[in-house]
DNA sequence: CCCATAGGCAACTTTTTGGTTGCATTGATC
DNA sequence: GATCAATGCAACCAAAAAGTTGCCTATGGG
Protein backbone atom coordinates (compact mmCIF):
# COMPACT_ATOMS: atom_id res chain seq x y z
CA UNK A 1 0.00 0.00 0.00
CA UNK A 2 0.97 3.62 -0.32
CA UNK A 3 0.20 4.92 3.29
CA UNK A 4 1.47 8.44 1.39
CA UNK A 5 -1.56 8.06 -1.00
CA UNK A 6 -4.04 7.17 2.35
CA UNK A 7 -2.54 10.85 4.42
CA UNK A 8 -2.40 12.96 1.46
CA UNK A 9 -6.16 11.53 0.98
CA UNK A 10 -6.52 12.47 4.35
CA UNK A 11 -5.07 15.99 4.47
CA UNK A 12 -8.11 17.93 3.26
CA UNK A 13 -10.53 19.84 5.35
CA UNK A 14 -13.62 19.49 3.08
CA UNK A 15 -12.33 15.25 2.72
CA UNK A 16 -12.20 15.05 6.16
CA UNK A 17 -15.51 16.45 7.04
CA UNK A 18 -16.92 13.83 4.44
CA UNK A 19 -15.64 10.89 6.23
CA UNK A 20 -16.81 12.54 9.46
CA UNK A 21 -20.58 12.74 8.20
CA UNK A 22 -20.40 9.20 6.59
CA UNK A 23 -18.95 7.90 9.88
CA UNK A 24 -22.38 8.83 11.05
CA UNK A 25 -25.25 8.09 8.47
CA UNK A 26 -24.35 4.83 7.09
CA UNK A 27 -24.32 5.95 4.24
CA UNK A 28 -24.86 8.58 1.50
CA UNK A 29 -25.60 9.51 -2.37
CA UNK A 30 -23.01 11.87 -4.19
CA UNK A 31 -26.02 14.61 -3.94
CA UNK A 32 -26.09 14.13 -0.37
CA UNK A 33 -22.23 14.50 0.23
CA UNK A 34 -23.09 17.85 -1.46
CA UNK A 35 -25.06 19.55 1.01
CA UNK A 36 -23.56 22.43 2.98
CA UNK A 37 -20.41 22.21 1.25
CA UNK A 38 -19.25 25.51 -0.07
CA UNK A 39 -18.17 23.81 -3.73
CA UNK A 40 -20.15 22.48 -6.70
CA UNK A 41 -20.88 18.88 -7.68
CA UNK A 42 -18.39 18.30 -9.58
CA UNK A 43 -15.88 19.72 -6.65
CA UNK A 44 -17.45 17.34 -4.43
CA UNK A 45 -17.07 14.35 -6.55
CA UNK A 46 -13.70 15.17 -7.17
CA UNK A 47 -13.11 14.83 -3.36
CA UNK A 48 -14.65 11.98 -3.30
CA UNK A 49 -12.99 10.00 -6.57
CA UNK A 50 -9.67 11.01 -4.27
CA UNK A 51 -11.25 9.59 -1.20
CA UNK A 52 -12.35 6.06 -3.24
CA UNK A 53 -8.58 5.90 -4.60
CA UNK A 54 -7.54 5.67 -1.59
CA UNK A 55 -9.68 2.90 -0.27
CA UNK A 56 -11.32 5.47 2.42
CA UNK A 57 -14.68 5.02 1.00
CA UNK A 58 -16.64 2.86 -1.86
CA UNK A 59 -18.49 4.32 -4.57
CA UNK A 60 -21.47 1.77 -5.37
CA UNK A 61 -23.83 2.79 -8.52
CA UNK A 62 -26.81 1.87 -7.36
CA UNK A 63 -29.97 2.49 -9.79
CA UNK A 64 -29.30 5.83 -10.93
CA UNK A 65 -27.66 7.51 -8.23
CA UNK A 66 -24.17 6.59 -6.23
CA UNK A 67 -23.77 5.08 -2.88
CA UNK A 68 -20.82 6.54 -0.84
CA UNK A 69 -19.73 3.93 2.45
CA UNK A 70 -16.94 4.08 4.49
CA UNK A 71 -14.45 1.43 3.87
CA UNK A 72 -12.66 0.41 6.95
CA UNK A 73 -9.35 -0.80 5.37
CA UNK A 74 -7.55 2.47 4.27
CA UNK A 75 -8.37 3.94 7.17
CA UNK A 76 -7.42 0.96 9.60
CA UNK A 77 -3.92 0.88 7.72
CA UNK A 78 -3.61 4.18 7.86
CA UNK A 79 -3.92 3.97 11.99
CA UNK A 80 -1.92 1.10 12.66
CA UNK A 81 1.02 3.08 10.40
CA UNK A 82 0.81 5.86 12.85
CA UNK A 83 0.61 3.28 16.01
CA UNK A 84 3.76 1.78 14.78
CA UNK A 85 5.93 4.75 14.06
CA UNK A 86 4.66 6.20 17.37
CA UNK A 87 5.99 3.10 18.98
CA UNK A 88 9.47 2.94 17.24
CA UNK A 89 9.28 6.68 18.59
CA UNK A 90 8.65 6.16 22.38
CA UNK A 91 11.25 3.50 21.98
CA UNK A 92 13.70 6.05 21.19
CA UNK A 93 13.03 8.68 23.31
CA UNK A 94 13.05 5.75 25.95
CA UNK A 95 16.85 4.88 24.99
CA UNK A 96 17.82 8.33 25.61
CA UNK A 97 16.03 8.78 28.58
CA UNK A 98 17.97 6.01 29.58
CA UNK A 99 21.24 7.12 28.28
CA UNK A 100 20.58 10.47 29.65
CA UNK A 101 20.39 8.44 33.37
CA UNK A 102 23.41 6.35 33.14
CA UNK A 103 25.13 9.30 32.04
CA UNK A 104 24.37 11.10 35.56
CA UNK B 1 -4.83 22.30 15.52
CA UNK B 2 -6.09 21.22 12.19
CA UNK B 3 -5.71 17.08 12.12
CA UNK B 4 -6.24 18.12 7.95
CA UNK B 5 -2.67 19.41 7.97
CA UNK B 6 -0.86 16.90 10.43
CA UNK B 7 -2.48 14.48 7.66
CA UNK B 8 -1.40 16.81 4.68
CA UNK B 9 2.36 17.06 6.22
CA UNK B 10 2.25 12.84 6.05
CA UNK B 11 0.99 12.55 2.97
CA UNK B 12 4.33 12.80 1.14
CA UNK B 13 6.76 9.93 0.22
CA UNK B 14 9.43 12.20 0.88
CA UNK B 15 7.89 13.98 4.24
CA UNK B 16 7.15 9.97 5.60
CA UNK B 17 11.02 9.25 4.67
CA UNK B 18 12.16 11.74 6.90
CA UNK B 19 9.90 11.16 9.84
CA UNK B 20 11.28 7.19 9.29
CA UNK B 21 15.05 7.85 9.33
CA UNK B 22 14.25 10.19 12.52
CA UNK B 23 12.52 7.26 13.88
CA UNK B 24 15.63 5.84 14.11
CA UNK B 25 18.19 8.25 14.76
CA UNK B 26 17.48 10.43 17.48
CA UNK B 27 18.35 13.22 15.64
CA UNK B 28 19.77 14.64 12.36
CA UNK B 29 20.97 18.12 11.30
CA UNK B 30 19.32 19.47 8.04
CA UNK B 31 22.57 18.88 6.16
CA UNK B 32 22.13 14.79 6.98
CA UNK B 33 18.61 15.10 6.53
CA UNK B 34 19.52 15.80 3.16
CA UNK B 35 21.97 13.22 2.24
CA UNK B 36 20.20 10.13 -0.17
CA UNK B 37 17.24 12.33 -0.66
CA UNK B 38 16.82 13.28 -5.17
CA UNK B 39 16.34 16.95 -3.98
CA UNK B 40 17.94 19.92 -3.20
CA UNK B 41 19.09 21.24 0.27
CA UNK B 42 16.73 23.80 0.29
CA UNK B 43 14.12 21.48 -1.20
CA UNK B 44 14.30 19.21 1.91
CA UNK B 45 14.35 22.29 4.02
CA UNK B 46 10.72 22.93 3.02
CA UNK B 47 9.96 19.27 3.45
CA UNK B 48 11.34 19.97 6.74
CA UNK B 49 8.88 23.07 7.37
CA UNK B 50 6.06 21.30 6.28
CA UNK B 51 6.81 19.04 9.23
CA UNK B 52 7.82 21.13 11.99
CA UNK B 53 4.40 23.39 10.69
CA UNK B 54 2.25 20.34 11.60
CA UNK B 55 4.61 19.71 14.95
CA UNK B 56 5.52 16.20 13.69
CA UNK B 57 9.10 17.34 14.28
CA UNK B 58 10.73 20.53 15.98
CA UNK B 59 13.84 22.61 14.64
CA UNK B 60 16.20 23.36 17.11
CA UNK B 61 19.30 26.15 16.17
CA UNK B 62 22.24 25.01 17.88
CA UNK B 63 25.32 26.94 16.87
CA UNK B 64 25.79 26.92 13.05
CA UNK B 65 23.57 24.08 12.69
CA UNK B 66 19.86 22.88 13.34
CA UNK B 67 18.76 20.03 14.77
CA UNK B 68 15.72 18.31 13.66
CA UNK B 69 14.39 16.25 16.29
CA UNK B 70 10.91 13.81 16.27
CA UNK B 71 7.65 15.45 18.09
CA UNK B 72 4.92 13.53 19.57
CA UNK B 73 2.46 16.15 19.23
CA UNK B 74 1.20 16.04 16.22
CA UNK B 75 1.64 12.45 15.49
CA UNK B 76 -0.60 11.32 18.81
CA UNK B 77 -3.16 13.44 17.47
CA UNK B 78 -3.45 12.04 13.83
CA UNK B 79 -3.86 9.13 15.06
CA UNK B 80 -6.33 10.11 17.57
CA UNK B 81 -8.56 11.27 15.19
CA UNK B 82 -8.58 8.05 13.15
CA UNK B 83 -9.22 5.76 15.72
CA UNK B 84 -12.60 8.06 16.87
CA UNK B 85 -13.75 8.05 13.29
CA UNK B 86 -13.00 4.10 13.11
CA UNK B 87 -15.08 4.10 17.09
CA UNK B 88 -18.16 5.61 15.62
CA UNK B 89 -17.84 3.79 12.25
CA UNK B 90 -17.39 0.40 14.08
CA UNK B 91 -20.88 1.61 16.28
CA UNK B 92 -22.43 2.29 13.21
CA UNK B 93 -21.69 -0.75 12.24
CA UNK B 94 -22.83 -2.84 15.30
CA UNK B 95 -25.90 -0.77 15.03
CA UNK B 96 -26.72 -2.11 11.79
CA UNK B 97 -26.17 -5.83 12.71
CA UNK B 98 -28.65 -5.27 15.76
CA UNK B 99 -31.41 -3.70 13.14
CA UNK B 100 -30.51 -6.49 10.72
CA UNK B 101 -31.01 -9.53 13.25
CA UNK B 102 -33.63 -7.90 15.02
CA UNK B 103 -35.29 -7.97 11.77
CA UNK B 104 -35.15 -12.04 11.40
C1' DC C 1 -44.16 9.29 -22.90
C1' DC C 2 -42.08 13.34 -20.40
C1' DC C 3 -39.44 15.44 -17.58
C1' DA C 4 -37.11 16.25 -13.35
C1' DT C 5 -33.26 14.23 -10.86
C1' DA C 6 -28.68 12.06 -10.30
C1' DG C 7 -24.78 11.84 -12.23
C1' DG C 8 -20.72 11.49 -15.97
C1' DC C 9 -17.18 13.62 -19.02
C1' DA C 10 -14.08 16.99 -20.70
C1' DA C 11 -12.05 21.49 -21.05
C1' DC C 12 -10.57 25.27 -18.67
C1' DT C 13 -8.83 28.57 -14.84
C1' DT C 14 -6.71 29.37 -10.49
C1' DT C 15 -4.10 28.14 -6.55
C1' DT C 16 -0.91 25.41 -4.21
C1' DT C 17 3.00 22.71 -3.93
C1' DG C 18 7.48 20.86 -4.99
C1' DG C 19 11.60 22.10 -6.55
C1' DT C 20 15.39 25.13 -8.17
C1' DT C 21 19.02 28.88 -8.31
C1' DG C 22 21.66 32.78 -6.60
C1' DC C 23 23.20 35.26 -3.01
C1' DA C 24 23.66 36.70 1.86
C1' DT C 25 24.75 35.40 6.75
C1' DT C 26 26.76 33.25 10.64
C1' DG C 27 29.58 30.11 13.31
C1' DA C 28 33.71 27.04 13.65
C1' DT C 29 38.43 26.43 12.68
C1' DC C 30 43.08 27.03 11.45
C1' DG D 1 41.04 37.31 10.52
C1' DA D 2 40.46 34.42 6.45
C1' DT D 3 37.94 30.76 5.13
C1' DC D 4 34.91 26.82 4.84
C1' DA D 5 30.76 24.72 6.21
C1' DA D 6 25.79 25.01 7.53
C1' DT D 7 22.09 27.53 6.81
C1' DG D 8 18.66 31.39 5.62
C1' DC D 9 16.05 34.28 2.36
C1' DA D 10 13.76 35.51 -1.87
C1' DA D 11 12.55 35.06 -6.50
C1' DC D 12 11.36 32.10 -9.73
C1' DC D 13 9.51 27.89 -12.47
C1' DA D 14 6.80 23.87 -13.44
C1' DA D 15 3.60 20.52 -12.36
C1' DA D 16 -0.27 18.99 -9.76
C1' DA D 17 -4.47 19.86 -7.29
C1' DA D 18 -8.81 22.30 -6.48
C1' DG D 19 -12.58 24.12 -8.45
C1' DT D 20 -15.62 25.71 -12.22
C1' DT D 21 -18.62 25.58 -16.38
C1' DG D 22 -21.11 23.53 -20.14
C1' DC D 23 -23.09 19.87 -22.00
C1' DC D 24 -24.41 15.04 -22.35
C1' DT D 25 -26.66 10.47 -20.54
C1' DA D 26 -29.65 7.63 -18.06
C1' DT D 27 -33.11 6.38 -14.63
C1' DG D 28 -37.37 6.72 -12.06
C1' DG D 29 -41.92 8.65 -11.24
C1' DG D 30 -46.04 10.81 -12.73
Amino acid sequence: MAAAQVFAALGDPVRLGMLKRLSRRQRCTIAEMCEGLPITRQGARKHLQVLADAALVVLRPQGREVHVHLAAQGLGEARRFLESLERQWDARLDALRRAVEDSD
